[in-house]
DNA sequence: ACGATTTGTGCAATCGTTTGCATAATTGGC
DNA sequence: GCCAATTATGCAAACGATTGCACAAATCGT
């Protein structure tokens, strides 16, 4: 079918061996050979088989990402991100997409360290640690995002208490003493470490937390529109959200557009993660962006990094932090007086001259 | 390193082609033994490896999908079902992402053949006809969404004119008489199908084209605004906009945000293609469905016929079509009196109370 | 100009499978 | 029980590269 190292062996009269080091370059080889070689090779249209090398080298320049779905943006703009480093290095990406279903991963796993992928990058569910820990000595890994905790495996976070802690401190500076959140799980790293961000700002502004305004679920819009019902309809209701997920904001975003409150004169809203129409949409909606880019690129970096160094150096950090940072745009606005008073005077640019009403009665 | 075939032969007191032939089905082997061998591959945890089958059989078990990017919504989708599917049968995907870039796809097309792929679904720019016709005599090709004219590909296709036109017609029959169109490039095969479709809804309906209405662009939010704001600026502004890309939407938003229109009651928008957030969205936005899953899982179907039929069985359809449907929701609202004269009543559940200004004046 | 280095090349084994061909074991008909 | 037909196994050669080892050629010092 294609043109082989023999053929291009056979055309410029040397032994195959001959050719294969000077195409490599391994080994010693006179200049003029590898000139001549590299020219014969060019004309008969070689290209090295990466199966044959791979089956006697052990590599096949594949390296996998695993991540849960392609819905979440921060997973989209991540895998655009490793698949572009990796193919400016000659790799190929294997992405895969395990749906934060244990077993999934578990397969998925399986099949990636058969195929002799060179390096993974996972962001893992956290229940297959005991696996992730024996490949980890036959194939490079990163963990991304999310730790599993079973692991001793190198792993790049965002730095989630911090993000929380300068969203919740963005919103208290502006005013804000009842700030409502909506975020993850608890048995998440993420969900556990946006918590205690937030907790933390409210603490050193010596504003007392107050569980009522705090409620933790799934990343869905489902969850987000629950949660935001509950806490509008607190007595007491928050005078900003912080919407610790993208997801959940949608649901946030229905509520509050049902119930005509406006943003951000009624409510202010702030969102971790961004999401592409979060910018279009009006007002913009403020975010803590948690550095989606910068984590992907720092776990490739990692990961080549643990390719180079055979025998998966260990360089003591395991765990490396990504900072978070605030991206302002219009949903959060300044509280001035202790409480809004039913003015319905817009802050922000050009807004809805309409719709103040309070939330609910 | 891994245990490998020897291992199990070695193992069971065979030689290795008794345990090749015992694992894989193949030949005729004992009842007794196949079932021996399989017990003891099980037991020593063999798994075959796939490069050195590869390099005996031609064959990866890999199939590629290469789309332009993961931020459009229906190249997730497309993603995620044909991960899905080919998992199932035990391929793994390759997922590459060409940025419309005709040099990017056609890097990417060399090294997935180098990598001997057993498929390839493609979303092509169009630009390498030669390339893709050439590499189809090697590897079973299906395109998906768009068609190359300069290959005779299998195709499978969004029906855009029937899309389109369900979409114009469904404004049409809630009374709009003048219809905005923000379609895609006209050197695209899209573009100018939902171009047609539009232009078909009309002419059936005897509305006459006005060519002010129809503007053509890339598909990003900066022409959805841009062409927006042109269309708002009419004289005679549309009581409807089609947008024909879901990303192009975001852009038409925005500036009806920003100019205070209410949709529906001042502004009828349908959409092409769903988002996420859609349906989220207060109000739900109404789309044509083009059918995202159906395309994924009929290119996957048309691939794995080809891959079966060797020597790519020419079936002699070259094209399909998978049919798009209308999702009403809550942003396109019927239009009573020939112009709504600054009425201000809603129409579509419980919209805004206010806010009901007249599309520019 | 000669042996000691250095440098360039080829042979052949190897990676882990599959598979054509030859041979060994089993079966069945009579 | 014997011979042919069938079925099961093993040997060895692929697949297309890389690489250790041995040998040939070129280089160099003296």
């Amino acid at each position: 079918m294609s043109v082989t190292l023999k053929d291009v062996a056979l055309a410029a009269r040397v032994s195959v061996s001959t050719a294969s080091r000077a195409l490599t370059g391994t080994g010693l080889t006179s200049e003029r050979t590898q000139e001549r070689l590299a020219r014969i090779a060019r004309e008969l249209g070689y290209r090295p088989n990466p199966i044959a090398r791979g089956l006697k080298t052990g590599q096949s320049r594949l390296v996998a990402l695993l991540v849960h779905n392609l819905t979440n943006a921060s997973f989209q703009v991540m895998a655009e991100v490793v698949q572009a480093r990796l193919k400016a290095l000659g790799y190929q990406m294997l992405l895969c997409i395990g749906g934060d279903d244990p077993q999934a991963e578990s397969d998925t796993l399986t099949t990636l360290v058969d195929h002799r992928i060179d390096g993974l990058i996972v962001v893992p569910t956290g229940k297959n640690g005991a696996q992730l820990k024996t490949l980890s000595k036959d194939v490079p890994i990163v963990c991304l995002v999310r730790r599993d905790d079973a692991t001793d495996l190198e792993t790049v976070l965002a730095d989630d208490p911090q993000g929380a802690y300068l969203g919740t401190r963005h919103l208290i500076e502006l005013g804000h003493k009842r700030i409502g959140l909506i975020v993850g799980r608890q048995d998440t790293t993420s969900g556990r470490e946006r918590l205690s961000g937030y907790v933390r700002a409210l603490r050193e502004a010596g504003i007392a937390r107050d569980d009522t305004l705090i409620h933790a679920g799934h990343y869905v819009p489902e969850t987000g529109a629950t949660y935001a019902r509950k806490l509008l309809d607190l007595p007491r209701p928050p005078s900003a959200i912080f919407v610790a997920n993208h997801e959940a904001t949608l649901g946030v975003l229905r509520v509050t557009a049902e119930r005509n409150i406006a943003i951000p004169d009624d409510l202010s809203l702030l969102c971790y993660e961004d999401m592409p129409w979060f910018e279009w949409h009006r007002p913009a909606i403020s975010i803590v962006d948690n550095g989606a880019r910068d984590l992907a690129n720092l776990a490739v970096d990692r990961l080549l990094h643990r390719m180079d160094v055979k025998g998966n150096g260990n360089d003591g950090v395991r765990e490396y932090r990504v900072g978070a940072r605030l991206i302002k745009r219009d949903s959060c606005r300044q509280i001035d007086a202790p409480a809004p008073a039913r003015s319905g005077k817009s802050k922000s640019s050009s807004s809805k001259p309409s719709a103040a009403k309070s939330a609910k009665a």
